[in-house]
RNA sequence: GCGAGAGUGGCGAAAUUGGCAGACGCGCUGGACUUAGGAUCCAGUGGGCCCAAAGCCCUUGGGGGUUCAACUCCCCCCUCUCGCACCA
């Protein structure tokens, strides 16, 4: 391990506590400046931060100081997505209550940031466990209740057995809890829910219109609502005109085919279909077996299909022909109506269904000439139709929902995969829901004035039966806000998903008390113009905090339509090429490493080793290179200290190496800020950087004799200070302490980010490359205004060139302004 | 199955979007300085032919194609990662 590195525990906490006196990244509303609101996912409390937080961190920093070099005035605000089950597991385990537990781990976790030296406005800091926070949620949850956008009711819900509580779907993750893993089962509950999917339309609309956000977040959030359309209609029973079966598609253009029809297992329907006990029974034992299959088989897609064939049948309303009805478990009772027309033509299930059932297939689509296959899903002529043949599937599709409609069978229709977001959790450690249970009014919620409704601090936690705050008397037994009787309190509280659909809102004004923010505030700050998180809330956080946003607008809150502008999704910090996880023994500990090689070294190396978007393959080596990057420049200040303090203004070099060497340094200024601006391609800004610290090297030890020494060290002055300038965001405390050493009073964030003298890139030659058949054989140094003929010319009398070209026919020379000549030629 | 993305040296990765493949860094090899170094500096480092150099040939998962020119565009195939998963 190396011993001769700089000094950077002491510069590190000298510059920490410097900013924080000077309250550097303190940011105030100003219409007269540009603002840009610089925003990382919060963390939750955890206990201590890991590595992918230091990318994240680095990532905002870095983006966050740069916008303030170019004269933005930046939001770049901190704070803790507090409430959730780990506290409570926690607290279960060790005795210790939630909210210490909690308190605890922010300040650790502060202390850790603070050693990272990120540009942090903490005076915003913010942690959603606090009632101050949490009242202006229960305040939007009576609104949101008021307009029916919060509803109740008892429904089929994700229950997680082992976190003891319901989940939303987004929660569920291939049939398994997304925090512990544990397999989900069905449970049906009485709980609370948010009408997301009123909002499902405007959430897909807007997908197309966040050009700022990652295409592969897109693609998951449009997957995710899920959108289809079609037509919903009945069938008829055969001899039951007390009985119709309302079925959805999205292929009414192949009702013809329809040979039979599908109801769920536990469809409510079913029971009234019945002829007798020995059916009833035959139902019963059916739905005891598809219960029985667990979510995990559920989802092989491939296994055989269960169904159970009824004694009704029902008719086909296009052929009149009385076909049958199955009891299937490949229909699920929770999308469209529960009920499908079954076209085995088709769909690809249902010709499954159909062969293992020796049912007929009709194909309503002409196949392609030569297709082979089962069902045909493609495009195509309508046959066996009716009044439907000889139309395309689209126009058919239009036909038959017209038909249907005029018979006044049915209705066209959009289905949404989406569903509402069950918010009900049945656990201590979140923000109570703000209602009760009047004896005289029935359900009633808080009045304004009361609020907020303050999680109960004494209360016995046991991870089991139901939620905790029932057995609290003085928060159950309550005061009805309209008659004044008697009243139970709601025991469920809010998914923690709900503090930060809105958290970003609430930097703009931390300490408001009249509101959840001041309007005028969000106002100037909103919507956040860089979000940066992982991937793995593409359709969880991500989806929520759009869809609150747009309920605030509706609640005439907030003027924005959409919450994030542009969205940076980092990849994992992996290592060994694995995921940091503690079992696997492959987590690098963000402390050690600032211990070890200083906070500056763990950001350049976690903004060197990839591209943001991509995966960190972690490599202690590479640390080690990083932090011997950071001591050559260190390195190369003070030991040229005196000539970099003596060099004055930059000339126009009188030498050929002195324009070089300048062009250099103002191309990289060139590279570097593209490589920010454009795609967020850090690791190839500092690798720019790094080659302008080789040159500068190179420069210094060949110029000595060669030049004016006053030029000499203007110049090395220039390319020193545009190294600590471009430098800046990504090691921000070893930048200042060069800065200062070359006689600096401000801070190096109160400088402009440099920008490329255009006198200093012209260039008065070029060198091109010369290929025979696309293949390299020479090169050619030539005035930048050379004629295209007078490059040919030069070409082909190449000394290089001349052995491949004298025994061949040219056939014709491609010239490519400043790149290069390829030689063509014919044997 | 559907959708999205990726495949380039020993490793992490670059390539101005059709124009010198492998920048930068790690690792490795050799040298310098040094009592010593795992510090620092200098040089080399895709593969092959060759004692060596010059030089030549090959090389971006595989196979075709378009083009003066293909990591980049088109078609087919293979592999991997992620998301959704019987959504009618």
């Amino acid at each position: 391990m190396s011993t001769d590195r700089y000094p950077f525990r002491e510069i590190e906490a000298k510059w920490q506590r410097i900013w924080e006196e000077r309250q550097q990244f303190h940011a105030v509303e100003d219409a007269s400046r540009p603002k840009f609101y610089c925003l990382e996912m919060f963390p939750y409390p955890s206990g201590r931060i890991h590595m992918g937080h230091v990318r994240v961190y680095a990532i905002g920093d870095l983006l966050a100081r740069y916008k303030w070099m170019r004269g933005f005035n930046v939001l770049h605000p901190m704070g803790w997505d507090a409430f959730g089950l780990p506290a409570e597991n926690a607290a279960i385990e060790n005795g210790v209550h939630p909210a210490i537990w909690t308190y605890e781990n922010i300040d650790y976790m502060r202390s850790q940031l603070k050693k990272l030296g990120i540009s942090y406005d903490w005076g915003r800091e913010l942690a959603t466990c606090d009632p101050s926070y949490y009242k202006w949620e229960q305040l939007i949850f009576i609104k949101m209740l008021e307009r029916g956008l919060a509803y109740r009711r008892r429904s089929t819900v994700n229950w997680c057995p082992s976190c003891q509580t319901v989940l939303a779907n987004e929660q569920v993750e291939a049939g398994r809890c997304w925090r512990c893993d544990s397999e989900v089962t069905p449970r049906e509950i009485e709980g609370w829910f948010f009408k997301i999917t009123a909002y499902a339309d405007e959430l897909l609309a807007w997908c197309d219109r966040l050009t700022g956000w990652p295409e592969r977040v897109i693609t998951m959030q449009r997957n995710w609502i899920g959108r289809s359309e079609g037509a919903e209609f009945d069938l008829a029973v055969a001899g039951r005109s007390d009985l119709a079966i309302r079925v959805f598609t999205t292929r009414p253009d192949t009702v013809f085919g329809m040979t039979y029809a599908v109801l769920a297992p536990e469809h409510p329907l079913v029971d009234r279909l019945l002829t007798d006990d020995a059916e009833r029974r035959a139902v019963t034992e059916f739905r005891g077996e598809v219960a029985r299959e667990s979510e995990i088989e559920r989802l092989a897609a491939d296994r055989p299909k269960r169904g159970l064939r009824l004694r009704a049948k029902v008719v086909n309303p296009f052929s009149r022909a009385e076909i049958p009805l199955f009891l299937a478990d490949y229909v699920l009772m929770g999308y469209g109506t529960g009920a499908i027309m079954a076209v085995p033509g088709e769909d690809q299930r249902d010709w499954d269904f159909a062969r293992q059932h020796g049912l007929p297939i009709i194909e309503t689509v002409k196949r392609p000439d030569g297709w082979v296959g089962e069902a045909y899903a493609g495009d195509g002529v309508k046959i066996n139709s009716g009044f439907l043949d000889d139309l395309s599937v689209t126009e058919a599709k239009r036909k038959a929902i017209d038909w249907i409609v005029e018979r006044g069978i049915g209705v066209a229709k959009v289905n949404y995969r989406l569903r509402d977001w069950g918010i009900s959790r049945q656990r201590y450690w979140g923000a109570p829901i703000p209602v009760l249970y009047c004896e005289r009014d029935g359900m009633v919620p808080e009045a304004e004035e009361n609020l907020p409704v303050v999680l109960p601090r004494d209360v016995q936690l046991s991870g089991k039966g139901g939620s905790p705050l029932a057995e609290v008397a003085s928060f159950v037994n309550a005061t009805c806000p309209t008659c004044g009787g008697k009243a139970r309190r709601e025991t469920d509280t809010m998914d923690t998903f709900v503090e930060s659909s809105w958290y970003f809102l609430r930097y703009a004004s931390p300490r408001y008390e009249r509101g959840m923010f001041e309007r005028s505030a969000a106002e100037y700050w909103m919507p956040v113009d860089q979000y940066i998180g992982g991937i793995e809330h593409a359709v969880l956080h991500l989806l929520y905090a759009r869809f609150y946003t747009k309920v605030l607008r509706d609640l005439g809150m907030v003027k924005v339509d959409e919450p994030f502008t542009a969205l940076l999704s980092q990849g994992m910090v992996i290592k060994d090429g694995a995921k940091m996880s503690k079992s696997k023994g492959n987590v690098v500990d963000p402390d050690d490493l600032i211990h070890t090689f200083g906070a500056d070294t763990a950001r350049l190396f976690s903004l060197f080793a990839a591209p943001p978007e991509k995966d960190l393959d972690w490599n202690d080596h590479g640390v080690e290179g990083a932090s011997r990057f950071l001591n050559r420049v260190w390195r190369f200040v003070f030991t040229h200290l005196d000539t970099l303090k003596a060099g004055a203004v930059p000339p126009t070099p009188s030498t050929d190496e002195g324009r070089v060497f300048r062009r250099t340094i103002h191309e990289t200024i060139k590279r570097v800020t593209e490589d920010i601006e454009r795609d967020f391609h850090f690791n190839t800004a500092i690798s720019a950087v790094m080659e302008l610290v080789n040159a500068t090297y190179a420069f210094e030890s060949v110029s000595a004799d060669r030049m004016a020494g006053a030029e000499r060290a203007a110049l090395l002055r220039e390319a020193v200070e545009v190294v600590i300038l471009l430098l800046g965001p990504i090691a921000p405390h070893v930048t200042e302490e060069l800065w200062a050493a070359l006689g600096h009073a401000a801070s190096l964030f109160e400088q402009p980010w440099p920008t490329p003298d255009a006198g200093a890139l012209t260039r008065k030659d070029v060198t091109l490359v010369v290929q025979v058949d696309g293949k390299v054989r020479s090169r050619l140094q030539v005035d930048i205004d050379a004629t295209e003929e007078h490059i040919q010319r030069l070409a082909l009398a190449d000394d290089k060139v001349q052995p491949w070209v004298r025994a061949r026919a040219v056939e014709r020379v491609v010239v490519v302004a400043n790149r290069l000549v390829n030689i063509v030629t014919r044997a």
